[in-house]
RNA sequence: GGGAGUUUAGCUCAGCUGGUUCAGAGCAUCUGCCUUACAAGCAGAGGGUCACUGGUUCGAACCCAGUAAUUCCCACCA
């Protein structure tokens, strides 16, 4: 046996075995009709993005449930992929641009979509190469990306099938617009800040009487469209149907009602623009107001606000504020609090525009995803997240699906020269369809020309788990038969909307069933403040940093420990540092078992004695298997139930306490004349037997070092793995040995205790007593009590012996401590235990003589309380009896 | 403004049908140990009015109502 290292060096086995692993293709999965599935998707991070503290959360609860599903003979699959993010990446291309000079707005379509590719190529996939750094057991094979041109083809022809169906419309909507980057952004990426404003009153003169607004925007006063109040207000009932004058433009606008308005706010009188609110707008279709949008794309006032034309917005604000106070308009100005919406990517304030739109109609697509989420045929974890997502699902929006960006895909829908539209897969079916439907014979493909817009990257991610399987350009291949529906999902709750919803609806609607039966929603990894980690705060640590400290393995179970889905992470090093200190326990314990000698188990001829099995080592491991096999129940419960970290803190438990603090030093051989005695086969060779179900058992959750340990227990057939062996499924659970055990350990810490508060090395040992009825029981542990607690002898009495008594379980335990003793001291000591149960005794007999418990209470229950009174009252006469022999 | 969640030890969380062997775990803290696998360790210990107030019940961390703090989601009254 070479020497192992003292400590457990992560570094140089992890690249090793995750290249045994590739090369072996233990990841690799093909549809096997012998094997059930297990599939999971990869919630596709952004191609140019790298690994943050979120991923490694994320995607080690992938690859556990991936590898557990694996060793339990499932036909595993975990498929990987990059989506092309089109907001972001295309974000990251024009500042890349930028920095080389180069405006975005000079660029040809095509120009600029060869440097997305390009930056795609450079940085793409870093990500996934990162992951194989975790040790994630994807199917490499299989990567998927959202741009690729099958996944592309998929896109719009979902696109065309939708259109055709009638649930694709194009439509006014009012977008979020970012003068600064000159693109709309979605909803999610405005943040809302809250900003000190003035709320400027002004008043709009007329002939039948005037009325003052209030507004925090008065530079948008040349876009009124009216003004609006509540009917029933008496204030300016008479005014409407009347019409007042835009200040400074004199412009004549009516007096409108609307119960809208409210007669609190402000004046009760509302300015209404309907180009530039999202509310003003709603109240303008309502009535059929005019439309006057008076601001650039850059955010600069234009013609039709017919002063002022060319200056920003912000600075147009001021100077109509100075203006009507020169005309007298100006009634007052108050200081108020708001909210303004703020791009997420300039931090620009965001301006409301009108714009026209692609949109998806959500009412009959979402039902089946509302239903079969709130019966559970999807199950949502934990599933508090039900709630929110029913609200949601009922008060669903059409989806505004087009995005003013160049990079993702194009809308395949094509103008002819009078604009009419035609929605095809591509140019050629769209002139056919403009030469057969409406007789264009001589329309060419020149002649048409394509939306210019792309679509929400969501939407192509929404076919996701279709997608990845070809499952609409090739609907009924073997993989999408064999791996549709998958079964979990493993992603984050700010997304259950944008991203999980909307794949429900895509796989009812495309395969007309769930596309995963459980979603396990993970909290955010937050930093120890309890901020956000974001790249912005500087605040995240670099995993791949983490992983060369604390080894794979170290990271993947520091970042679970304590993460119950749903809740927030707060990340903090240290718990790296306990992951790796796990792992050196591991392997400190095996480097004991390799550094064990083992005696011949047969030596006939051979002129030794070939050691026995001892009782004590026999029992110890009749003890462990069992309480291994209990361990191993509790654990799959766990898992059923997606309790992660309880899954991950009981295999913890089972090895750090019941195998290293009790089973290892149960057996461990002694330790004669400053060497160790020899073990015997029999119990060595169990023993490595525990080991090897033990790394297989914490095999999904330490891949590297498990495997590492599993190699070296025995000679391994070529190529074979950890990864492929079998999960342990547990056994027998011998309960009354269990309950002897727990017996052995509360005398054992109870001798330990006892030394430990009387300053007695744990080297000297001490001779115990013993004072019971059931002699049998201790005898059967008695040499495991001798070697845990350092007891030299026992000796089972019918009268208390000198020393320090106790009382465990009814029976009295006395250890000798020589010269030690202190009789005061023990006499409190057993005096405190005493009080203690008589108080229980006393509250145990009320209950008992209560009526309406011994009627009410199941009898289980009432059966439990008789038992602990008659405990009580054993324990109650064995300490009294050994206070009275103290005097 | 509307809705949902959370509140248990210094920290992060369990506590699954209400039943004092149920007030727990891990980490942190403290005490004693370089004991012949591991100081990245060993043996121990301390620490909680289960947010607050009421109610239901023989019995409440658990059920109900209210209050407070806090988080998230949705909307964003000019």
């Amino acid at each position: 046996m070479a020497e192992i290292s003292k400590t457990y060096n992560p570094r140089e086995i992890e690249d090793k075995w995750y290249k045994y692993w590739i090369d072996n293709q233990y990841f690799r999965s093909k549809p096997n009709p012998n094997k059930e599935p297990y599939t999971i998707v990869i919630p596709p991070p952004n191609v140019t993005g790298v690994l943050h503290m979120g991923h490694m959360m994320n995607n080690t609860i992938q690859d556990v449930l991936t590898r557990k599903a694996r060793m339990e003979g499932k036909e595993a699959c975990w498929v990987p992929g990059t989506d092309h993010a089109s907001i972001a990446t295309e974000a990251k291309v024009v500042a890349m641009l930028k920095d080389l000079g180069i405006n975005k707005n000079d660029l040809s379509r095509e120009e600029f979509l060869k440097y997305c590719w390009e930056w795609t190529d450079k940085y793409g996939g870093i990500i996934l190469q990162q992951l194989r750094k975790l040790g994630a057991s994807c199917d490499w094979e299989r990567t998927r990306f959202t741009m690729e041109p099958s996944l592309y083809d998929a896109v719009i022809d979902v696109f065309v099938d939708l259109h055709n169906k009638g649930d694709i419309y194009r439509g006014h909507r009012m977008v979020n617009w970012d003068p600064q980057a000159k693109t709309t952004v979605s909803d999610e990426e405005v943040i809302m800040k809250d900003v000190q404003q003035k709320l400027y009153y002004i008043r709009y003169e007329g002939e039948e009487g005037s009325v003052v607004i209030a507004t925090t925007r008065p530079e948008t006063i040349m876009a009124d469209a009216a003004i609006c109040v509540h009917p029933e207000d008496e204030r300016y009932k008479h005014l409407i149907g009347k019409k007042v004058l835009i200040p400074l433009i004199n412009r004549e606008i009516t007096v409108i009602a609307d119960e809208y308005v409210s007669m609190e706010f402000g004046t009760g009188c509302l300015k209404v623009t309907p180009a530039h609110d999202q509310n003003d707008y709603a109240l303008g279709q309502k009535h059929g107001l005019e439309i006057i949008d008076i601001l650039t794309d850059e955010g600069k006032l234009n013609e039709k606000a017919v002063i002022l034309v060319g200056e920003d917005r912000f600075v147009a604000r001021k100077k109509i504020a100075k203006m009507l106070a020169e005309s007298g308009n100006l009634v007052k100005e108050e200081d108020y609090k708001s909210t303004v919406g703020t791009s997420e990517r300039t931090g620009a304030i965001i301006e409301p525009k009108i714009s026209l739109q692609w949109f998806l109609k959500m009412k009959r697509l979402s039902e089946p995803a509302l239903e079969n989420v709130m019966n559970d045929t999807i199950q949502l974890i934990p599933p508090k997240f039900k709630n929110t997502y029913k609200y949601w699902m009922e008060n669903v929006r059409d989806w505004c699906i087009s995005r003013q960006l160049w990079w993702g895909h194009r809308i395949p829908a094509f103008y002819m020269p009078d604009g009419t539209c035609i929605v095809a897969k591509d140019k050629k079916s769209a002139l056919k369809i403009a030469r057969e439907k409406y007789q264009l014979y001589a329309l060419s493909e020149t002649d048409l020309t394509q939306d210019e817009d792309v679509l929400d990257t969501w939407f192509s991610s929404w076919l996701w788990p279709i997608s990845v399987f070809d499952g609409f350009q090739d609907p009924d291949n073997e993989d999408i038969n064999y791996y549709y529906p998958t079964n979990d999902l493993v992603t984050a709750p700010e997304i259950l909307f944008f991203w999980v919803a909307r794949m429900i609806i895509s796989g009812y609607e495309y395969k007309g069933t769930f596309p995963f039966k459980n979603v396990y929603l993970t909290g955010i990894v937050r930093d120890k403040q309890g901020r956000k980690m974001s790249k912005s705060l500087g605040n995240s640590p670099d995993p791949i940093e983490l992983i060369e400290k604390y080894g794979a393995d170290g990271v993947r179970t520091g970042m679970l420990f304590s993460s119950p889905a749903g809740n927030d992470l707060p990340f903090d090093e240290k718990l790296c540092e306990q992951g790796r200190n796990f792992s050196n326990k591991i392997w400190n314990a095996f480097r004991l078992i390799q550094g064990w000698e083992v005696s011949p188990q047969s030596a006939i001829g051979s002129g030794r004695r070939s050691a026995q099995q001892s009782a004590g080592n026999k029992l110890a491991l009749t003890w462990f298997r069992s309480k291994l096999n209990k361990v191993i129940a509790e654990t799959l419960d766990h898992y059923s139930k997606f309790r992660m970290s309880d899954a991950l803190m009981s295999t913890y438990n089972v090895i750090w306490d019941d195998l290293c603090s009790q089973y290892l030093e149960m057996i461990k051989p002694a330790y004669v004349d400053g060497k160790s005695l020899p073990i015997d086969q029999e119990t060595y060779n169990a023993t490595l037997e525990i080991f090897d179900e033990l790394m297989r058992f914490i095999h999904p959750w330490m891949p590297f070092i498990s495997e590492e340990i599993w190699q070296t227990i025995k000679t391994r057939a070529v190529n074979d793995s950890i990864c492929i062996a079998e999960f342990p499924k547990g056994g027998e659970v011998n309960e009354s040995l269990l309950a002897d055990f727990e017996l052995l350990f509360e005398i054992v810490s109870t001798v330990r205790n006892t030394r430990n508060a009387k300053q007695i090395s744990p080297k000297e040992a001490l001779p115990l007593a013993i004072k019971t009825d059931n002699q049998t029981r201790y005898e059967s542990i008695a040499d495991l009590i001798k070697k845990m607690a350092n007891v030299s002898d026992i000796q089972y009495v019918t009268e208390k012996t000198n020393g320090m008594s106790f009382v465990i379980k009814g029976d009295e335990l006395t250890i000798d401590l020589g010269e030690n003793i202190d009789i005061e001291e023990e006499k409190a000591a057993l005096q405190k235990d005493l009080d203690y149960i008589v108080g229980f005794k006393k509250s145990t007999e009320a209950k008992l003589s209560n009526e309406r418990f011994v009627q009410n209470a199941k009898p289980e229950i009432l059966e439990k309380e008789r038992q602990k009174l008659i405990d009580a009252e054993t324990k109650i006469k064995a300490l009294e009896e050994a206070l009275a022999k103290l005097g």
